[in-house]
DNA sequence: ACCAAAATCACCCAAAAGTATGAGCCCCGG
DNA sequence: CCGGGGCTCATACTTTTGGGTGATTTTGGT
């Protein structure tokens, strides 16, 4: 109910001024017939008035054209230097949990011996993982093994 | 004078168009008081025709508002990566020339004699490269020269 | 329970890497 | 001219890496 008012809010308005307008006319309309000369003058106001109406009517109820314009921004990010393992060439080469690990440390520069006993195994496990890892890496040394696995996004 | 006519076109419209309403007003003023309650739909007509009079002449009068609205677009470029090595680095290790491209071909993985025969001298001159090369980086062994070298974006 | 794969370990041996020492040649700056 | 730095090369030796063979244990799936 109140949302209709408002909604139709400038149309009520119309109305009303319409109504009052209209007894305006009635009551002109009896006394001005008693006067010469006074009906011209009469139906040119009306004229006038209801013109203004319309004008009046026309700015309420014409809603404004709406005009978006998109601005494009352009932000420059620093790459993102998060590294992922590529699970795919993992699995496609076959290597092993164990065989990874050593080949992460060798990457890190460490002996074999400094490997075994980061691992907690003996240098004779390590030789075994890396001559496992390099058959399987198709590699014939520990730069190539590196190397390989780096540009293949297996060690980061 | 034809200048004038075109700029105001729609005024000069407005005047005729009340000039023949006028006239209609005149005409059937003589023969609607003749006849009785033709009155009130008389005046109700030079109502509405005004009132529409009004909203036409609105309409070609007025510019249409327009309400602009920007929006702002975010968009997220990614910076390109490209290698540049770190002179300062290089410099203040104070690795030479041979001793870089000896460094390189080791981290593509190449083993001494590969070196050697790529830079087209001797496995000898190789190790002693080599020998320096760690010397100056103060580590063991080529995987941690590389390693290291990465790092410090010596090497791409 | 059985089986295959992974993990671990040992031993032997060759190849590669790394160290130490020494030398010659060239270029450049004092 | 001399000295220092870089490049090249050789020799001898040591250490590390890598390949081969074999065995045992552990783990996970059927």
């Amino acid at each position: 109910m109140y949302a209709f008012l408002i909604r139709h809010k400038t149309l009520l308005l119309y109305g009303l001024c319409l109504a009052v307008l209209l007894f305006l006319l009635k009551w002109l309309e009896v006394r001005l017939l008693l006067v010469d000369h006074a009906f011209e003058l009469y139906i040119g106001g009306i004229a006038v008035l209801f013109t203004a109406l319309g004008i009046w009517l026309t700015r309420k109820l014409t809603r404004p054209r709406v005009e978006t314009i998109v601005v494009e921004k352009e932000i420059y990010v620093q790459k993102e230097q998060s590294f992922q393992v590529n699970e795919q060439e993992l699995d496609s080469l076959g290597i092993s949990k164990r065989e990874l690990a050593v080949l992460g440390l060798m990457a890190e520069g460490l002996s074999n011996q400094e490997i075994a006993d980061r691992l907690f195994v003996s240098l004779n496990t390590v030789k075994t993982h890396s001559s496992n890892l390099f058959e399987k890496m198709e590699v014939k040394r520990r730069t190539q093994a590196v190397e390989k696995a780096k540009r293949m996004n297996i060690i980061p």
